[in-house]
RNA sequence: GUGAUUGUAGCUCAGUUGGUUAGAGCGUCGGAUUGUGGUUCCGAAUGUCGUGGGUUCGAGUCCCAUCUUUCACCCCA
């Protein structure tokens, strides 16, 4: 008693109740991705560090939990390196797991080694957790799941497009309204382009992500102070202006992209998108965002993010296209593109709208109460029977008292309670009391098992 | 990594400018009621006041450190 039994920062456990739920959220992304044609697979929780490490950047090798070797880990660690406390070689010696970061890089690890195995175009789905190492706060978990849907070795803007429609299909499910927000990597490399500061692209990005959050002025206040020229500064203000509907602005961006033949791609990707976009029937907003930079470093097309136009929690999925992921994994030339469900968030939005179908059914249909060793092996029989037509059910273990048996049919939200005593058994026969309505009655099994089924 | 914030019973929280034996509600357990739950009534148990140090005649209360909680920044689902 003297220290409380805890979990770490930023996990979480899940009560029954709540497990339900989030049974609720897998089984529907699953459902949809299954329809979709994506095959599930699963990868394990740690990773060779090498796998992960570089992958996400510098931030994002910080953030990955990382697992001692076995042993006497210290054994390989070089002494200098201990003394001068140099946590980078120290860990590069005496760690050399990791756990997954995301599912994506492990994903492209995969496609890499099982390439002989795998038909391509290959659609794959995969529901996890995942870890990061950063501080929790809201909407923020140190592990957490991610639904990931990617089709790899093909660059048809169709697989947008049919993501999109999942995303579509799932959100409309939940009952959640929100907006799609699309971007194109390469309109990004476009713009840092035609200012004359293509290599500032990541400052660029990310400075101009902010803009909502923070304001114009300080999204320049941003670019100035990494490095932009009041040239450069200047001529991305147009952009940041663009007003209007996507396609008006899709028209604003080829003239001023006019110049850049990578950022002209990314206009035409997006005006095909699009154009595909209103043949369908997607019922969700969606907007073309130049603002939206988000994404990781390795995105080099599409970018998808969406929102929750009821909560504010930051993005409940994301994706995009990825042209080289697996090179780094030795295999050129395959293109995939993916989204991530942030199951967690989700959860949490659905919370907040109580959006929660209502079929709150108890798992346990009937209860057996306990009145000793004969009646409760009778019981087990009558279970039995019950089982075998699919109704739930259970027995109290303990021949305690009626009241406290009672008691816990009621706080379990068990409907129906099966009475078995000595005068039950002599009648062959079994009360059964409906709880809600406090009406009893007496029942052969065959009986029983018609009310119930 | 930076800046705030929180911590008292299983849970939610009171606790006066520092002053005797730290309280309440809920829950738990027992009883009223040994084959009938939800309501009611009676009774009981439960605390290293996050931890460690300090100031003081005296600390749940003040100071310092540390851990923890929550939130914001960076970054992200």
């Amino acid at each position: 008693m003297s220290s409380k039994p805890s979990i770490p920062k930023g996990t979480r456990d899940f009560l029954p109740d709540e497990m339900a739920k989030r049974n609720y959220i897998f089984d529907t992304i699953k459902k949809v991705y299954a329809l979709y044609g994506f095959k599930q697979i699963e990868t394990p929780a740690m990773e060779n560090l090498s796998t992960l490490m570089g992958k996400y950047g510098e931030e994002g090798d910080k953030l990955l939990f990382k697992i001692l070797n076995s042993g006497n880990f210290l054994d390989n660690a070089d002494e200098d390196d201990l003394k001068t406390k140099n946590s980078v070689k120290v860990i590069s010696k005496i760690s050399e797991k990791g756990l997954r970061y995301d599912l994506t890089v492990p994903f492209a690890r995969f496609v890499v080694q099982y390439r002989d195995q795998i038909k391509f175009p290959f659609r794959r789905f995969q529901i996890q957790p995942v870890w990061r190492a950063d501080r929790p706060q809201k909407g923020r978990y140190r592990e957490f799941y991610q639904c990931d849907a990617d089709i790899v070795g093909s660059d048809s803007l169709l697989n947008e497009l049919e993501l999109l429609q999942i995303i579509d299909e799932v959100f409309t499910k939940f009952g959640i309204n929100v907006c799609i927000k699309l971007n194109n990597r390469k309109v990004l490399a476009g713009i840092a382009e035609v200012i004359g500061a293509p290599e500032k692209i990541v400052d660029i990005t990310v400075a101009i992500d902010k803009i909502d959050k923070v304001g114009l002025d300080n999204v320049n206040a941003e670019l100035a102070a990494k490095g932009l020229s009041v040239d450069s500064v200047n001529r991305i203000q147009p952009i940041l202006a663009l007003k209007g509907d996507n396609a008006s602005k899709i028209n604003d961006l080829r003239k001023i992209l006019n110049s850049s033949e990578i950022g002209s791609k990314g206009v035409e990707e997006l005006e095909t998108l699009f154009n595909m976009l209103s043949e369908s029937s997607i019922r969700c907003e969606i907007e073309l965002d130049l603002t939206l930079a988000r994404g990781l470093n390795y995105y080099t097309g599409t970018i998808i993010e969406v929102k929750s136009k009821d909560v504010q929690i930051g993005s409940i999925t994301g994706g995009g296209r990825y042209d080289n992921l697996t090179g780094v994994f030795g295999m050129d030339g395959v293109s995939g593109v993916g989204i991530s469900f942030g199951a967690d968030r989700i959860y949490d939005v659905l919370n907040q709208l109580d959006l929660y179908p209502k079929s709150e059914t108890a798992s346990t249909q009937v209860i057996f109460l306990n009145f000793g060793a004969k009646e409760a092996l009778y019981s087990l029989k009558c279970m039995k029977a019950l089982r075998a037509a699919d109704i739930a059910c259970e027995i109290y273990p303990d021949s305690v008292k009626f009241k406290k048996q009672m008691g816990y049919a009621d706080e379990c939200g068990i409907p129906y309670v099966a009475i078995i005593g000595e005068t039950e058994i002599a009648d062959n026969l079994i009360s059964l009391k409906n709880m809600k309505s406090g009406e009893q009655e007496k029942l052969s099994i065959e009986a029983l098992i018609a009310k119930l089924v």
